[in-house]
DNA sequence: CACAATTCCCCACTACTCCCCAAAATAAGG
DNA sequence: CCTTATTTTGGGGAGTAGTGGGGAATTGTG
C-alpha cells in the first residue's frame, strides 16, 4: 500500500523518479514495470504491473462484443502505457499523459493505496478547494459504516 | 495483453508497422503471423495467429446450419486475411479492410487485450463522443461487481 | 505467351528511446 | 560535526524503431 506525498521534478525528457519510500512497497512480481493511464480526475494513475493485471483480468471477463463493455475497454486501454524503471529508478511519462494532467516542471507524487498518482501541484491544490466541506465533514460522511 | 495507443502512418503500399511495445506481447506461437478482419465497429481487428485460432475454435462450436450462426461465420471469415511481418515489422493491410475502416494516411493503433485494432483517428474520436456518458460514469457502471 | 499489377525483399534515412556515466543533494551513522 | 551511503537530477551517445522507396519475383489477365 502506497502512502505519502513527494514533490519531485520532471526532467526535459519527461522522466520522473519513483520515490524510494514508495519503491519499497512495490512487489517483486511487478518486475520494476509500471502501467500509467489517465485518472478519472486530472491526474495520472500509475500502477505496478501486478496491480494493473488485476484490472485487466476484470476487463477480460467482460464481453467485448457488447457495445458498452467494448467501449469501456477501449477507453481505459487507450491511454494505458507501460514502462520499466531505468537504472536510476525513473519512468518515462508519455507527453500525452503529462498534458492531460497539466504537469510541466514540478510534479506532486501521491501514494494512494494500490496506485500512485501524479499531479500538477497547483491543480491538486485547486482540487482540494473545490468542495466547501472540511476534512472533518467529509470523513464523517465517507467513513460512516 | 495489448494496451496503449499509437498514431502511425499507412504508406503508399498499404503497410502498417506494428509498434514495438505491442510486438513484445505477441507470443512465439504466433510465428510473426497476424490475421486481420473487420471489427464489429468501424475498425480493423488484428489478431496474432494463436489468438485467432481460439476464435476459430469458438466458431467451430457454433451450429453452421443455424441461419444466424452461419451468417456470422461467413461475415467474419469473408474478410479474414493473414500476413506475416516483413523484415521491418510491418504487415500489409488489404485495401478492402482499409476502406471498411475509412483509413487513409493516418492510422490509430489501439492495444485491446487479445487483439489490436486499427482506426481512422477521426472515426475513433467520433466513436468516443457517441455516448454522452463520461469515462467516470461508464467505469462505475461496467466495473461494478 | 506477353503484359500489367501486385506482392515481397532489400536498402537507406531520420528521429527517438534507452542505457550508461556522473554530478548534486539528501539522509544516515559514528 | 564530519564521513559515508543513498537518492534525485541531468545529459551524451549507441542502438533501435518508424518511414519511405527501388526493384525483383510472383500472380493474374488479356
Amino acid at each position: 500500500m502506497f502512502r505519502g506525498q513527494f514533490t519531485y521534478s520532471v526532467d526535459s525528457k519527461g522522466r520522473v523518479s519513483i520515490p524510494a519510500k514508495l519503491r519499497k512497497h512495490v512487489s517483486a512480481e511487478a518486475n520494476d514495470t509500471f502501467v500509467m493511464t489517465i485518472g478519472t480526475v486530472n491526474c495520472i494513475d500509475v500502477y505496478p504491473l501486478d496491480q494493473w493485471q488485476q484490472i485487466e483480468a476484470k476487463l477480460l471477463e467482460l464481453n467485448a462484443y457488447q457495445p458498452k463493455d467494448g467501449k469501456f475497454i477501449r477507453m481505459i486501454l487507450q491511454n494505458a502505457s507501460d514502462d520499466t524503471l531505468d537504472s536510476q529508478s525513473r519512468i518515462l511519462i508519455p507527453q500525452s499523459l503529462l498534458q492531460h494532467a497539466k504537469i510541466e516542471k514540478e510534479v506532486l507524487i501521491l501514494g494512494a493505496l494500490k496506485k500512485i498518482e501524479l499531479w500538477n501541484p497547483k491543480v491538486f491544490e485547486e482540487y482540494l478547494k473545490q468542495t466547501p466541506e472540511t476534512y472533518e465533514q467529509i470523513a464523517a460522511e465517507v467513513m460512516a459504516q
